[in-house]
DNA sequence: ACATAATTTAGATGTTTAGCTAAATTACGA
DNA sequence: TCGTAATTTAGCTAAACATCTAAATTATGT
């Protein structure tokens, strides 16, 4: 859990997991929303990986991440449960562009 | 926002968060329930303090800290909108002294 | 005014972090 | 096999962090 809040502690980690909410990204593709160096952005993905809160899966030279939401959400329900409050999936408008053709 | 995770990744500040749910309580009260010098305490009141997750109030040689619950209600409910995650008050289970009244 | 209690500040040390550039790794395609 | 692309590892620096002991601060009670 602390390292789940260390990785939620830096803006741009929020912010990748932000983009993740989106789609699956590739390394590269994330790293281009940021005005670091790409071993640094690494170095966040990093972080994500050790909290659980990413995986990647590399396909040829590119590694894509994508978001493990469960996890986020089960941190951030365990943690608020100890505070009396509730955590819980909500509106559906934050990926409302497309219809989601998922794999099956 | 940052700095609400940052106080958040370490476990005795969210020892300390935990206590102070039950009741307001002293720095010196605070620090006798952790192994660490008071010194060490008094640097870990500072961060919650600076993420504005407590305010202390002094009162002749003590110092009281109280939980700002809403403002850790607030930043869970902002970090958490941006996931289509809601938070909210939940049961009322941990401080169970008083039958809750819901409100309509 | 003094001793005591509660807390914080000062100053030191070792560890972790975020950032950089440069180099290594790995896979692909010609 | 060679060159290129994508990503990470290595090695560095500077700043931040967690911890300690010792000292300073502030208020209280006698």
């Amino acid at each position: 859990m602390s390292q789940v809040f260390k990785a939620l502690s830096d803006p741009s980690r929020r912010r990748v997991l932000q983009l993740l909410r989106e789609r699956p990204m590739t390394a590269g593709e994330l790293a281009d929303h940021f005005d670091v160096s790409k071993p640094t952005m690494s170095a966040h993905f990093a972080v994500l990986r050790e909290a659980d809160l990413v995986d990647g899966a590399k396909k040829g030279t590119t590694i894509t991440y994508h978001l493990k939401m469960s996890v986020l959400e089960e941190a951030l329900l365990d943690f608020a449960e100890t505070f009396g409050l509730q955590v819980k999936p909500a509106r559906r408008s934050a990926t409302p562009r497309r219809i989601a053709r998922r794999e099956v």
